[in-house]
DNA sequence: TCGATTAATGTCAACGTTGACATTCTCTCT
DNA sequence: AGAGAGAATGTCAACGTTGACATTAATCGA
């Protein structure tokens, strides 16, 4: 996930100590920058009025042909470009941009998702504003302010604080938001996630199906609603075919607790080993084949979370396309601008687990 | 690169065709918003101007405590907001927003890149809109102007098009536009780009002090900016010590050409075989560690740019840090708001050869 | 031929904010 | 006590745009 990169010292550009730019102070942007061509100066350089440059800009009202010609001659030769900004106020505000915010921008899971956004968005000619909290759960709601001061259009993000009330006055004026990934606490709102429950489940029955019983649970770290999801799918699938008593084989690790690879000695040094091995994250995942390795084609493993390499190294997962819950969550956010009402949609992706062998090592018959 | 799940059809959002929101056309958003309260509104409240809750909300004007207090009770009470588009305007359309526009949003490099830009502007009180080109050029001066009109107050960019002259204008406005991984075509601008030609040359150089003389270089594609000035690195460094004929050992492909591995075979198929190969992107790369397999320890080899996994698999890079790339850019965008003046700058950022193995085989020593 | 329709254009105000400037009032200093 | 300084607040206009409405001229149907 990081560069390991170390950069060496060479700059080609002087380190210069630049002076926080104070939002919209204006005085201190340094030199002034050329001004820009009006509807105004368009309109006195074609001999008509702005509203009738506005009419050719909009190709809205009737405009003749002659006119029509002069005033885009005139345009071209200003470099006229129409400010935004200033329509977006004259029209209440309404503007064209959404917000995703999310924890860790350098988490590639995060980036698909964003792709996902930004694609549908971009269909229906909205733009994307990408915003982090560097997973400060502090910052979040400086973060969304900051985002409703610019006046999106709709609210995306991955919620990384213990709560969104304050979310709450925001979607009674009318703005979308839509929690991607994890729904939100303390506030009533849409959200796309993705089948967890139904994702873990599903790897546990194939594993149950294949003779296992003795099935263990990695995650690391553990806390967040998805790995309580993917937990409790876990669980249920071994109560039906039975098993009651699944804590012996759960590790839910904490941040400075023992790492994932630990967690597999532990349970392997346990009288009646797991035969089986489920990782409910990324992270875990690389903990147990890390672990594993010394123990080829003895126990049974499926990751939550599919990887790069995993098809090469055989390593059957429980997969999901990231773009796609970015797309339901931009699509979600577009219909709740055409239509505001209704109740908080719970949207669910699906996830499908991916046979590539080390799930499908069968539990050794009991003799 | 691409997730290779396939979505069940199952979707819990009615498939509803979401007519195409005209950017500000305001009359199809659906039901109308809230309206949002405004200084007046507060103003009005508390029993002041509007002007008094400016001076509160930007704490800068003299304000009595007692007044202050009124003030930020009704504006907690109206929920209020401060309307960063009017602000925007008042300040002759100086916004926030920075623009990003890339080709392939869902190459995992310019996600990097990205999160280097977002945190360098985060510093300046700056927000990154992304916007994707979907690697059309005929998209790419579009897109761009559509970011203009949103008032962005710096550009930046990987340049997909063949020409970005249709920019000349702009930048005499003052707008900094910061051309990333590639120059721009037609046009003096900044640019931050990789040590490209340094890199390969050292990696080259360190194969020839291992005796290699018969080196390969392999593109694919090749074309970019990027690859040419990675075969000049190449080329140079054979011509240090004489080798000046690397014609035969060059295999710059074109898409839908022959692949990678394609080119290695035909290579190892010589009357005199190259002894080493060196990389000139990611996807040539993955090609030649395939084609390789057979040849264990037989042939040197160095790939242009890191990945994952190539740490296990001992195979030597040249590596460098992508969010660099995007810190330096905004950087330089930043430099420029504060003074615009001065000569294009040209950044590059330094890459550094990662010894992990493969690239330290020595040449066969000649009998 | 005349009122009615339509096309082409213009005027005005407002979106929400804040800089420039004005006003009022209270101190302070001599 | 009067002049001057400063604090606290207000008024006004403008940022660039466009909807609502007004105006004028040209076209049409009976």
């Amino acid at each position: 996930m990081y560069c390991d990169c170390v950069i060496k010292p060479t700059v080609s550009l002087d380190e210069q100590v630049v002076a926080p730019i104070e939002p919209m102070s204006g005085a201190d942007a340094g030199p002034a920058t050329q001004p820009r061509a009006t509807l105004a100066d368009v309109g006195k350089l074609a001999g008509v009025s702005p509203k009738t440059v506005s009419r050719v800009m909009l190709e809205n009202g009737a405009v003749s042909a002659e006119t029509k010609e002069r005033v885009m001659a005139a345009a071209r030769a200003l470099r006229f470009r129409p400010n935004n900004l200033a329509r977006s106020l004259r029209h209440g505000s309404v503007t064209t941009t959404v917000a995703f915010v999310i924890g860790d921008l350098t988490n590639p899971f995060y980036f698909l998702v964003a792709a996902g956004i930004e694609r549908e968005l971009a269909k229906h000619g909205l733009m994307m504003i990408l915003a982090a909290t560097d997973d400060d759960p502090g910052s979040e709601a400086r973060v969304v302010e900051t985002l409703l001061k610019q006046r999106v259009r709709a609210l995306l993000m991955v919620p990384i604080a213990s709560d969104q009330s304050y979310l709450e006055g925001e979607r009674q004026l009318g703005t979308p938001v839509i929690f991607i990934d994890r729904p939100a606490k303390n506030l009533v709102a849409d959200s796309v996630v993705l089948q967890n429950f139904e994702g873990t489940a599903d790897a546990v029955r194939a594993l149950t199906a294949a003779g296992h019983r003795r099935i263990a649970f990695i995650c690391s770290p553990a806390g967040l609603y998805t790995h309580q999801q993917r937990l409790a799918g876990y669980r249920q699938a071994l109560r039906e075919v039975g098993v009651t008593d699944t804590a012996p084989w759960e590790r839910l690790e904490e941040v400075g607790g023992p790492s994932a690879a630990e967690s597999v000695e532990s349970l392997l040094a346990m009288d009646e080993p797991p035969t089986a091995i489920v990782a409910g994250n990324n992270k875990a995942s690389s903990g147990v084949i890390h672990a594993l390795r010394g123990h080829p084609d003895e126990i049974a493993f499926v990751g939550f979370d599919d990887f790069e390499l995993a098809d090469a190294a055989g390593i059957s997962v429980i997969a999901y396309d990231p773009a796609e819950l970015g797309r339901r969550a931009a699509r979600l956010a577009v219909s709740r601008l055409q239509d505001p009402i209704g109740p908080p949609q719970h949207v669910e992706i699906p996830t499908h687990l991916i046979a590539r062998g080390s799930g499908e090592i069968p539990a050794p018959s009991v003799g």
